[in-house]
RNA sequence: GGUUCCGUAGCUCAGCUGGAUAGAGCAACUGCCUUCUAAGCAGUAGGUCUCAGGUUCGAAUCCUGACGGAAUCACCA
């Protein structure tokens, strides 16, 4: 059991006990800094009724958990706060305790599948930042989940068919001359994106042209050639028509290829791929069984909608008068499929907060035709990167591309490891790896250590920090961990037993109890499906760890049993850090 | 206009199931490398927690309203 319940417990009693109080739930507090004690008490709500001063109910409690509990050493009352101190030698247990818990942080399994679906990219364009914090995100929250005993299934459901593709599809017909990755030096996606550029340029042209003759916006937008087009290329497309299908074939095959090596670069990965271009005909069976069970109503014109006046929205279609389907009507059918692929509990959808309104609906919708999934559904709706312009726009070139994002981390990583001469002793190879993991770990600590439900900013002219905040100090923090374990090593340290080393010192307390929280602030993380909260855990972690670095010494230690402690302490925290950053995907080196 | 989200230090962000004097990092300034990695440590300075009410022993945190910003309200995905 660990001390803080042991405090509740036996705060519980005393109320009960001394004041014939009934608590169910004891709410304790960290001590503010500048008083003696660990946890702190509030007795302020028990003032009233009691009709006794603070300091004297206080002073009761303080008295009994003293006298009741072995882990109390001691407490003061300042006003309505019982400061508590916790005695070394439960310190000392809690430690003992968790460094030979081989599975420590990994939560029980709950034998409950979980799929988060995240990435979900068009195949129009590359990847670009607001992806990246997707991907992170998604990535991250899966590999928190699976800490949390669920079995998890991540999937990518990609966009890989619709007017947007055809535009690209169209642009290279006309403009192409059978150019290729290769040819051109470029990757498939980024080739892709350049003629969906490409179409809108010329686009644009048309539809001034028209416009210029008149023409009302909206129509001039309808009516201009490309479109007219593209949408015809669209019909082709569903009718199966050979060369439309090969083209779209071949130009999806380039983008394929781009984004796998992307998301290698990102160290994401997925258990399951959808594609669009297999799922697009899914739902309309639904919107069938939903008009026989009367969740659906059909209008004139043959369109089907669903009211959900009753709860608090409006009425929404969800399938066109020509029978052709929506968005809401494929993600009605896909998660159907989903459901019958995994049989999941819950499902996440990982996707920008612009989307809050489909989701909600969607929800409403699966729950009206009794679904029995669709309790568990959840959008894990995250906010946009800003620039400091405002928001991303492809049309205005605002775009930070993933691609290039990452690349120009990598650099910054090697320049400024470069400038302090980190790398003696690497090979090439493993100082191109180190850069790699920096960069990554930069770029990922920057985009996950935010509240994912907020917006946040992205200023492209400072480059990311490899300071203070970031993933590279607690990286950093790593690798001085391993550059001790390796040197005890050399010294023959034994880091098994438990050590006979009983008066800690201040930092060597609060690493323990750092450390101690451990796996409830990985449970925090999975229940509120925040990397934000184990990012702010590695991070304070890292920063104990460097105080006690600087202020104590652990090889020069006061004492043999000091210096054993404290190579045991370096271990334990090594490896959470480890286990936190791995939950964030960043890598840690053992040196840089 | 309706709905939802947001407003904390010069900048980027924590804190929000109500608790003590508001927390980090960056930027600025001061110290600390002949002993375990200075991508570090210690310190100084920087705040009307947008504003106004309310609830209470106590409000950055909860409620109401105002102001400012964003998203959405497509037979796009």
């Amino acid at each position: 059991m660990n001390i803080e319940k042991i405090l509740q417990d036996s705060i519980q009693a005393a109320l009960l006990a001394e004041f014939e109080v009934s608590e169910p739930t004891i709410a304790l507090q960290p001590t503010r800094k500048d008083f003696e004690g660990f946890y702190t008490f509030v007795v302020f709500p028990y003032v009233k009724a009691l009709r006794k001063s603070p300091v004297e109910i206080g002073n009761a409690i303080g008295n009994y958990v003293v006298s009741n509990t072995t882990v109390v050493s001691t407490f003061n009352v300042v006003q309505g706060f019982l400061n508590i101190s916790i005695a070394d030698t439960a310190w000392k247990d809690t430690f003992n305790h968790l460094k030979s818990d081989a599975s420590f942080g990994k939560l029980p399994t709950k034998d409950e599948t979980v799929m988060v679906e995240y990435s979900s990219p068009n195949t129009n364009k590359p990847l670009h930042l607001g992806h990246l914090r997707n991907n992170f995100l998604g990535y991250s929250v899966a590999q928190i989940l699976d800490a949390n005993g669920y079995n998890v299934i991540k999937a990518n459901l990609v966009n890989d068919r619709g007017i947007h593709i055809c535009k690209s599809m169209l642009a290279y017909q006309k403009f192409g001359q059978n150019e290729t990755p290769a040819s051109a030096d470029m990757k498939g996606d980024h080739l892709v994106g350049k003629y969906y550029v490409e179409f809108d340029k010329h686009y644009k042209v048309e539809v001034e042209a028209l416009k210029a003759e008149g023409l009302s916006e909206d129509d001039a937008k309808k009516q201009a050639p490309l479109m007219k087009e593209a949408q015809e290329m669209l019909l082709k497309w569903e009718q199966g028509d050979e060369e439309v299908v090969a083209l779209w074939q071949k130009m999806n095959d380039w983008v394929f290829e781009g984004f796998n090596q992307t998301y290698e670069t990102m160290g994401v990965s997925f258990d399951k791929i959808y594609k669009e271009s297999n799922t697009y005909l899914l739902g309309k069976e639904t919107v069938e069984e939903g008009l026989a069970s009367g969740v659906f109503f059909q209008k004139e014109d043959g369109s089907v909608w669903i009211d959900l006046a009753d709860e608090g929205l409006d009425q929404k279609l969800v399938l066109r008068k020509d029978g052709t389907s929506v968005y809401i009507t494929q993600d009605m059918g896909t998660a159907d499929l989903k459901y019958k692929d995994f049989g999941m509990s819950k499902s996440l959808y990982v996707v920008g907060n612009e989307q809050d309104y489909h989701f909600e609906v969607l929800f409403k919708i699966l729950k009206k035709l009794g679904r029995p999934y669709a309790e568990g559904c959840y959008h894990l709706s995250y906010g946009m990167v800003d620039l400091p312009s405002g928001k991303m726009k492809s049309r205005e070139g605002t775009v930070v591309d993933a691609d290039d994002l990452m690349q120009e981390m990598k650099d910054t990583a090697r320049e400024r490891t470069n400038e302090l001469g980190k790398i003696d002793g690497f090979t090439t190879e493993e100082a191109e790896e180190l850069y790699s993991t920096l960069a990554m770990g930069a770029l990922k600590y920057f985009l996950l250590k935010v509240d994912p439900k907020k917006r946040m900013l992205f200023n492209p002219a400072e480059s990311i920090d490899f300071q203070g905040n970031t993933g590279p100090f607690i990286q950093y923090t790593h690798a001085r961990i391993c550059s001790i374990l390796k040197k005890a090593e050399g010294l023959n340290i034994n880091i098994e037993d438990a050590s006979t080393y009983t008066s800690l010192h201040e930092v060597e307390r609060e690493i323990i109890f750092a450390l101690s929280e451990y796996p409830r602030k990985v449970a925090d993380a999975g229940r509120e499906y925040s990397p934000a909260l184990i990012a702010q855990y590695a991070y304070d972690l890292a920063k104990s760890y460097n105080r006690l670095f600087a202020e104590l010494s652990i090889f020069n230690a006061e004492s043999p049993e000091a210096m054993q402690f404290r190579v045991q302490l370096s271990k334990a925290v090594g490896e959470t850090i480890k286990k936190a950053m791995a939950l964030l995907g960043i890598k840690v080196p053992t040196r840089m």
